[in-house]
DNA sequence: TGCGCCAAATTCGTATACAATCTTGTGGAC
DNA sequence: GTCCACAAGATTGTATACGAATTTGGCGCA
């Protein structure tokens, strides 16, 4: 069944890729069981790889794997997603004072580049891709801040905090607040990072208070809270 | 060859934990290959399990995964070295605080007991085991504080600094400054978080200052670096 | 003697096979 | 009719087998 002719790069990176985007553009629903098989199928791989691709997924919270039960999307508790961005508001600020500090003009091209596909994506209705390109801008921003040690912490976090968008975000909140990074881009630009630092610092606490963080997930953890 | 009698809990977490607290304690120098036969010889189980225990450690930066060519006990550059520290310093003080902020007497007393521990250990001339306990240390402040996640971040950090230790610490520095530790715990004691955040922060300068991070690791990081 | 090419050996990457565990469905006893 | 026990099915955990890539050793040739 398998075909083995084409994996230029190594084999697991690409399905544990393919997962996370999936997961990140809300296709993949908090609490979707992965089946080895299943998924071994879809992409034509053996449950070697897929396994390690789901390990990975563990590592970085996306998955959940339960011994002996299987993997599933992973679905944050309130507690984590406080916890989440409480990292992410002791991160990311002064991170983006160091992009201000640092933004070349080809840095700021590429941000462009992301916000422009972000209204596209938005304005074709696609609003799953449109959070993805809008976490992306985040993790672009750590990269032109020139510490892949903590990028690597924010891009985890931006990952987590698509999972805790999907089961806690509000619906009734405006649109995806891309005039924070529009502000965002502009303080870069002119080397700001007064204003980045606090641009960045509000961007965050505004996402915090889109999201219900009510006691009980939105969508039920288990059937027992659901229910009962 | 395999008598797969034991094992109570998951398998390849015990090999990953191994491995890890060997690197800790400086049984396993940078750089070393990790075989992935023998590693699996060594305690009794397959090359799947030792596999996916080496891919865990490389997700932790603990082992460096070269395609083809197997896996080595990770050589952090001095570029890494620092930022690792930068991080350290964005996390730590603050976790310190809320620390402080939180300790109850039950929480002081573990903590005590990790420095007495050290202290032995120290005394008994194993300064693996010394600089081992003296991480955990960091990491069970960083559970008082009762933040997973962060304390994850920090955990990880720690890790990485034991491999940084191993390969820029000039000797010459004093005995392991573990009395940082000592004026940490009593601030905690007297829930101190101005005290306690400002300790931190000395300690990971002090730290940071106790390495030579000049341009070119102390052990080589290849041939070509070391001999040409 | 020194350089380059080819073959053997080693080691990793992936697939498959089997064992252990959990879930689910069925039948009998109360 | 309900509950419990047990067996069948499904899914994960681990071991082994085989193919691919890299390294190493040796041979021939200049």
């Amino acid at each position: 069944m398998q075909v083995m002719v084409e994996h230029s790069g190594g084999g697991s990176g690409k399905v544990a890729d393919s997962l996370a985007t999936a997961i990140h553009e809300h296709r993949l629903s908090p609490g979707m069981k992965l089946n080895e098989d299943e998924v071994g199928e879809i992409y034509g791989v053996s449950r070697t790889v897929v396994r390690a691709a789901l390990q990975q997924l563990a590592h970085e919270r996306l998955v959940e794997l339960k011994r002996n039960r299987g993997a599933f999307v992973a679905q944050p508790s309130v507690r984590e997603a406080r916890e989440v961005f409480e990292a992410r508001a002791l991160l990311e600020p002064r991170t983006a004072r160091s992009a201000a500090e640092r933004a070349k003009a080809t840095d700021i091209k590429v941000l462009q580049k992301h916000i422009d596909a972000e209204h596209a994506a938005l304005h074709a209705g696609d609003t799953g891709r449109a959070l993805h390109l809008s976490g992306m801008f985040h993790i672009e921003m750590a990269r032109i801040a020139d510490q892949t040690t903590i990028a690597d912490f924010i891009a985890q976090l931006v990952s987590r905090s698509s999972l805790i968008i999907a089961l806690y975000w509000q619906r009734r909140t405006a649109l995806c607040e891309s005039h924070a990074h529009d502000a965002l881009i502009k303080a870069l630009g002119r080397n700001d990072p007064d204003a980045a630092e606090e641009l960045m610092k509000h961007h965050l606490v505004d996402l915090l208070t889109s999201l219900d963080l009510r006691d009980q997930p939105s969508v039920a953890k288990s059937l027992k809270d659901a229910l009962k």
